[in-house]
DNA sequence: AGGTACCGTGGGAGCGCTCCCACAAGTGAT
DNA sequence: ATCACTTGTGGGAGCGCTCCCACGGTACCT
C-alpha cells in the first residue's frame, strides 16, 4: 500500500509536477520516468520513483492522452445483437484470449456491440471521436460497412475471419478450407458415404470457405458433390434445427453431417434424434469449433478444433503493432497481413 | 452523411476553435451550443450548428476530459471469473437493461472483469486513475475490499445486491427475502411437505436472505424447519449436483426442491433424474431467476422472477443521479438509496 | 588546449477543451 | 435621463500531461 500524501491544496490527486518537486527534479524527467525512457540516470530514477509512491501519484489519463494523442484503450467490436454473443462460445472464448494477450500490458479493452441500428450509430460516433486506439473486429459480415469506416477514420483494426479472399485490412483467422477438409477426410475415413454439410451464415467468408473445404474433400476422395445434400444454416441452434429436416427429408439415406459449428450440431442433434436416427450409429455428426458444447454433448462431439484464444492473442499482437507505428491499418503493398491458423480434429464419439 | 471539411493543415479532425471561426462566433459559444446550454440565441445556435455539420466537427473527449473532470465513461465491474459471467444468464440479463438504459445517453459503459487478482490489480489502477465516472458493482461478497475502495476513491458507486442489511453505498436489489417465501408458499400449496433448499453462495447476501425466507414460510406455515434440508451450493451448475446429491442422501423422503438460481436447479435436476425421482411427480423443482434456462427445461422450471432488467435500469439511473450531483457514493444520513424491487412466481410444470 | 560528441536534465509550448469573468446591448423601473 | 438588472457573447486562464529544444557537464578525440 502506497501513502497517499495529500498534496495540494483541495486534497486532489497529486500531479506531475508535484512529484517532480517533492523528487526535486524537473516535470520532463519524471514523465521520462513515468514513461520508462532510457535516457535517465538510475540514482534520479530511483528519487522520483520514490516520491511516486509516497504521493501515490497515478497519471492522468486525459492528460496524457490530450497530449499524446491516444488513449491507450481498444475496443472489442461485436456486431451482433449480445444475445449471440452470450449464446456462442466462440465470442466468449475469444475475448478470453484478447483479455489474457492484453493482461501484459497497459491497454485498456472495451467491448462494444453494435448489433442493432442504434447501436451503431452510437459506435460510429464513438470512433469518430477516436476514443480507441484501435480495434479488433469479430464476425464480420460481407457487406458490413464498419471496416471501411475504419480505414477511412484511419483507426488501426484487426478483423477476425476476413471478408473476402481480397481482404484489406489485417486480419486473422483459422484455416477453414483445411478444417472443413479435416472434418470430412475424416467422416470419409470411418467409411460413411453420404455426407451432408449444414454451413455457417453464408454472407461470412470463413463459412464459404468450409463449403470448398467439404466439395473438395467429397471430390478428391471420388465422391460425388450433390448439392441436395448442403442445406444453408447460420451459426445457431434453431438454424441447425431447420436445416437437419431439411436435409432429412431431401435425403434420408445419409449416414453423416458435419456442421459449421458445434452449436448448430447441437441443433441437427436434436432433429435426428427426434426422426429416431442414432448417433453415430445411422448418422456420424462432426461439428466446429470444439467447444465446451462438444464436450459435453451426447454422445460427445467430434469437432474441428480452431485455436480461438490463440486467434485472440494473435489479433491483440498484430493490432498492438499497428499502433505502435501509427500506421493506418489499410495494408499496403507486401505490409499487408493476413495470419492463418491451424486447425486439428477432435475425434469424439459421434462419428 | 456529413462532408468532412479538410479543415487546418494536416488533415486532423476540426476543433472547437476552427468551428467558432467558420461561424464567426467565439469558442465559448461553440462550447455552449455542444453542451446545450440554453443560454444562446436561436439564431446563433443554428449557424454554429452548421458549422459543425460542414466540418464534421466531433469533440476531443480527452480535452473535455481534462477540461472538465469527467469522462463520460461508466464501468460495470463484474468481481467474477469470466466464465461465470458467461454462464450465468443473470449477467447478461442485466447488462441488457444496462445498456438499454444507457442508450438514450451519452455515457460509454465499460465492462471489466476482475476474477483473478491480477485482474483486480488492473482495476485498481484503472480506478486510481479516475477513468470513469462511476461504478456499477454486480455480484459482490461479503468481504470484497472492492465497495470500501471506491468510497475512498470518491467515486460513485451503486451495488446491486447489498452486502448487507447495512450496507454503506446505494444498492439495487430484487426483494430475495419476499421471492422465497413465494416460492415456498407455493411448493406448500401444492401439497408438499419435505421442502429442501440449495442456497446460493453463503457470503453473497442475497443468498442469506433467501434463506430467511425459506425458514419464514415453512415457520408460519406450521411446518418444522430441518437445518438438513438446507444445503449450500454456489448459484452454479455443478453446485446443484453435489447439493441435491447430499440432500437426497440425507433426507430421500423430500418431495420437493428449491434451488437459489435456475442454473443450480439445472444441475439438481440432473442429479433427481439420474436417481430416477420423477419431476413433479416425485420431486418438485423451483428455481430462481426466471431465465431462458428455465424456460428450455424439461420439464419447464417454475422459477421466481427477478426483473434483472428493470434492476439494471435502475442501477443506472441512481448511478447517474450520483455522478451529476458529483457527490462521493457514500450515504450521509437520509440520503442513502436502497432500491428494493418486487419478484413474481412464474409457475410452469416442474411443480 | 580546444573541439566535437553525447548524455542527462529543465522547462516552454501546446494539445483542445471548459469555466468563468468581463462586457456590450437590451429592458424596464425610477 | 439614470440606474439596475438580464441576456448573449468573447476570450483568458488553466486542466495535467508530452514533446522537444536548449543547456551544462563529462568523455574522448585531435
Amino acid at each position: 500500500m502506497a501513502s497517499h500524501g495529500a498534496r495540494g491544496r483541495s486534497g486532489g490527486r497529486p500531479t506531475l509536477e508535484e512529484v517532480a518537486a517533492r523528487a526535486g527534479v524537473g516535470r520532463g524527467t519524471v514523465s521520462r520516468v513515468i514513461n520508462g525512457s532510457p535516457r535517465v540516470s538510475d540514482a534520479t530514477r530511483a528519487a522520483v520513483e520514490a516520491a511516486v509512491a509516497e504521493l501515490g501519484y497515478v497519471p492522468n489519463t486525459a492528460a496524457r492522452a490530450l497530449a499524446a494523442n491516444r488513449t491507450d484503450a481498444i475496443a472489442l467490436v461485436v456486431p451482433e445483437p449480445e444475445t449471440r454473443f452470450f449464446s456462442e462460445p466462440y465470442f466468449s472464448d475469444m475475448l478470453r484470449g484478447v483479455g489474457a494477450a492484453l493482461s501484459d500490458t497497459e491497454m485498456q479493452l472495451l467491448l462494444i456491440f453494435a448489433g442493432s441500428d442504434r447501436e451503431r450509430q452510437r459506435l460510429a460516433q464513438y470512433l469518430a471521436a477516436h476514443r480507441v486506439d484501435g480495434v479488433l473486429l469479430v464476425s464480420v459480415h460481407a457487406d458490413d460497412p464498419l471496416p471501411d469506416m475504419l480505414s477511412q477514420l484511419e483507426i488501426p483494426a484487426v478483423i477476425s475471419g476476413p471478408r473476402s479472399a481480397g481482404e484489406t485490412l489485417t486480419s486473422v483467422d483459422s484455416d477453414n478450407y483445411g478444417g472443413a477438409r479435416q472434418a470430412v477426410e475424416h467422416l470419409i475415413g470411418r467409411g460413411r458415404r453420404t455426407i451432408a454439410h449444414i454451413t455457417g451464415r453464408l454472407d461470412v467468408y470463413g463459412a464459404q470457405r468450409r463449403i470448398d473445404g467439404y466439395r473438395d474433400a467429397l471430390r478428391e476422395a471420388g465422391h460425388e458433390v450433390d448439392d441436395l445434400l448442403i442445406e444453408p444454416g447460420d451459426f445457431s441452434e434453431g438454424g441447425g434445427r431447420r436445416a437437419m429436416a431439411a436435409l432429412l427429408e431431401r435425403r434420408p439415406d445419409l449416414d453423416a453431417v458435419f456442421a459449421a459449428s458445434d452449436v448448430t450440431a447441437a441443433g441437427a442433434r436434436q432433429t435426428l434424434r427426434e426422426a429416431g436416427r442414432r448417433i453415430p450409429d445411422d448418422v456420424a455428426l462432426v461439428g466446429y469449433d470444439d467447444s465446451a458444447i462438444a464436450r459435453h454433448m451426447e454422445p460427445p462431439l467430434t469437432s474441428v478444433r480452431q485455436p480461438i484464444e490463440e486467434m485472440g492473442r494473435a489479433m491483440i499482437d498484430l493490432l498492438l503493432a499497428e499502433v505502435a507505428d501509427r500506421r493506418p491499418s489499410v495494408s499496403r503493398g507486401l505490409d499487408r497481413r493476413q495470419m492463418v491458423l491451424a486447425t486439428e480434429l477432435v475425434a469424439r464419439a459421434s462419428s
